[in-house]
RNA sequence: GGCCCCUUCGACUAGCGGUUUAGGUCACCACCCUUUCAAGGUGGCGGCACGGGUUCGAAUCCCGUAGGGGUCACCA
């Protein structure tokens, strides 16, 4: 008997997380089993019905490369795959449920019902549908269906005993079937209940396996009912945790994002999407927390599955993306992801070798492919915004930054080596501590204090703008560090905004609203350094790229940050 | 509330009667490295929900209690 799982998502709002995690289960069983793994519509609820939730579904499998076997627009022998285009089967095995005497045609209105709720809710009574329908004489619910009286059919079951199924991690599971209320097979509208769809369904498409969230443990019983009813063997039942929000309820996108579009759109990567989620719940023999589908697939045992429910931790989720981002995938696969998200921001690059350098010292400080992209601007443009660090920075190293203007425009290797050797010279002909020289250049070059290594971004940037950026922080320093802060700015503005409409009142007060509003225009209007998004030097990436081969097998240093050991052009030793 | 499921550090988990002074990871803290920020290294904090049994021996088995969750729709 080849396995058969399936994933039976219905297309409501955004395509879950819940549903990649329960997929991703399904996906790994059936692979570890040479089975098949099928994606199924539950497309019933013709109220809550996205038209758009279909593609956008199967949209983010294809995204997680958990691909199903057979599906809507996929193929396969057991198709439809759409409930809505299942009507017909599903009448027929309500004919068949009629007929044998296992469901009856119930008539009661929705008023109707929720006034027996309401009664059974102040009676103190158990919930639920009281059968009142039963005892209608099959030749009225006949009589009555032909003439066009809307109506539901129900599965007859039974009042006394219990039914027990094997949940296959938590054994027997035994529910009295006094709790079992002839559930709604078929609705009025014609469509099937999830549980007719879904057991007459699983039936005919062969599922061995349901593997499903741990809600629906409790209404298995009406689908081994069914399977009884219909005289189908039932599938194994495997109900796993259901994941949960930081309160530990389940999870909701009220208090978590649940949408997997919105991981990917933060930058978070399939594979530790992935890989957080087969996390949750499970965990491989050998105790290895970072593995890719394959490797889980072919470790798989479902037994590992842990029944407690896992809280979906956004703090380790980024925490395994930044792996990703920095151990596991390769330079070139980060660089190849990130390179839509620099091109939406209007940047380009015309050296792929410069990508590399950049995305290589960035990656270790970023958790996500946006936070690269956002961190990179002073790489692709000369529009250097300097933050409040970086003008206290700045302030404080006019004569380095001079100093340094001059020995660098004289450096004739500008590789790795060169810049190292020269800022280490030059620091200590000054005898003060490197922070006191770095800094400023640091802010000079990326308008902030916390950045890569300076010799890094010295070496990447390149002389020609080196030198530039480095006149720019100059001449900003001799005019006064004018406030080009953004927020600063806007708080000037609003500041401005609120004098000017007080001014109305005192006409005294319009002379200084006035300068406050020019000093907050000059401000606005003074950019440190106008200036066009650049390209990259490709000449001068290259002549580090050539100074490489001297050094490129040069070993790590020790202690050295691993940045600087394998980041720079020099040490990546990539010729241009 | 009835019924069902679950219960190891704040979080994810390892553990399936003795190898355990309960291990790893995230988070947090400290230190190291260090030109900033990260990364990395080292160390620390912190847990078997509680109570009874069973057993020579229990985190591991049983019962009870407590807590958490799910479910009680013509939604899935």
């Amino acid at each position: 008997m080849t396995v058969v799982t399936r994933i039976a998502p219905s297309p409501t709002g955004d395509p879950h997380v819940g549903t990649a995690y329960i997929g991703l289960f399904n996906y790994a069983f059936a692979k570890r089993h040479g089975g098949r793994f099928i994606f199924r519509l539950e497309d019933t609820d013709r109220q809550r019905y996205d038209a758009q939730a279909e593609a956008r579904i199967l949209e983010m499998f294809s995204w997680l490369s958990i691909a199903p076997d057979e599906g809507p627009g996929i193929g396969g022998d057991a198709g439809p795959y759409r409930q809505s285009e299942r009507t017909d089967i599903y009448r027929q095995h309500v004919e068949q449920l009629l007929a044998s005497g296992r469901a009856y045609r119930a008539f009661e209105t929705a008023e109707e019902l929720d006034a027996m709720r309401t009664e059974q809710k102040l009676l103190g009574r158990p919930l639920g549908y009281d059968g009142r329908g039963r005892s209608v004489p099959r030749q009225d619910q006949e009589e009555r269906a032909a003439a066009g009286e809307p109506h539901v059919v129900r599965l007859l079951t039974p009042d006394d005993g219990a039914t027990v199924f094997v949940d296959e991690l938590r054994g027997e599971v035994s529910i009295l079937n006094q709790e079992i209320r002839d559930p709604v097979l078929l609705k009025s509208d014609g469509y099937p209940t999830y549980h007719l769809a879904n057991v007459v369904d699983d039936h005919l498409m062969g599922v061995t396996h349901v593997i499903r969230a741990e809600e629906w443990i409790t209404s298995t019983p009406i689908h081994v009912l069914l399977y009884q009813a219909f005289g189908w063997p039932a599938p194994r039942f495997v109900h796993m945790p259901l994941l949960r929000n930081p309160d530990k309820s389940k999870v909701s996108k009220r208090k978590l994002d649940t949408s997997v579009a919105s991981y990917r759109e933060q930058g978070i990567l399939p594979e530790a999407l992935l890989n957080f989620l087969a996390t949750m719940g499970w965990s491989m023999a050998d105790g290895s927390e970072f593995f890719s589908v394959d490797e889980m697939v072919a470790a798989f045992d479902i037994q590992r599955v842990s029944l407690g429910g896992p809280v979906f931790d956004l703090k380790k989720l980024r925490y395994f993306n930044a792996k990703y981002l920095r151990d596991l995938l390769s330079l070139d696969e980060v660089a190849r992801r990130v390179t839509p998200l620099l091109e939406e921001r209007g940047y380009r690059w015309d050296d792929h070798d410069y990508l590399l350098d950049v995305v290589d010292v960035l990656r270790p400080r970023a958790e996500t492919l946006v936070e690269i992209a956002d961190g990179a601007g002073y790489f692709f443009t000369d529009e250097v915004r300097y933050d409040d660090s970086a003008r206290k920075q700045l302030a404080g190293g006019q004569k380095y930054l001079e100093d340094l203007e001059r020995e660098f425009s004289i450096l004739e290797f500008f590789d790795y080596d060169g810049v190292d050797d020269l800022l280490h010279d030059y620091v200590q002909a000054q005898s003060v501590g490197m922070g006191k020289v770095l800094q400023p250049l640091r802010a000079a070059l990326t308008g902030t204090t916390s950045a890569p290594g300076v010799t890094d971004l010295v070496t990447i940037l390149g002389k020609r703008r080196v030198l530039q950026r480095i006149g720019q922080a100059l001449s900003a320093i001799n005019q006064g560090l004018p406030d080009d802060n953004p927020q600063r700015a806007a708080d000037a503005e609003k500041a401005a905004a609120k004098a000017a409409s007080a001014a109305k009142a005192a006409s005294a007060a319009k002379a200084a609203s006035a300068a406050k509003a020019t000093s907050a225009g000059r401000a606005k209007a003074a950019p440190a350094n106008p200036g066009t998004p650049a390209t990259a030097p490709a000449d001068e990436t290259a002549a580090a790229g050539d100074a490489a081969e001297t050094t490129a097998g040069t070993a790590p240093k020790k202690g050295g940050t691993a940045t600087k050991a394998r980041t720079t052009p020099a040490k990546r030793g990539s010729p241009g």
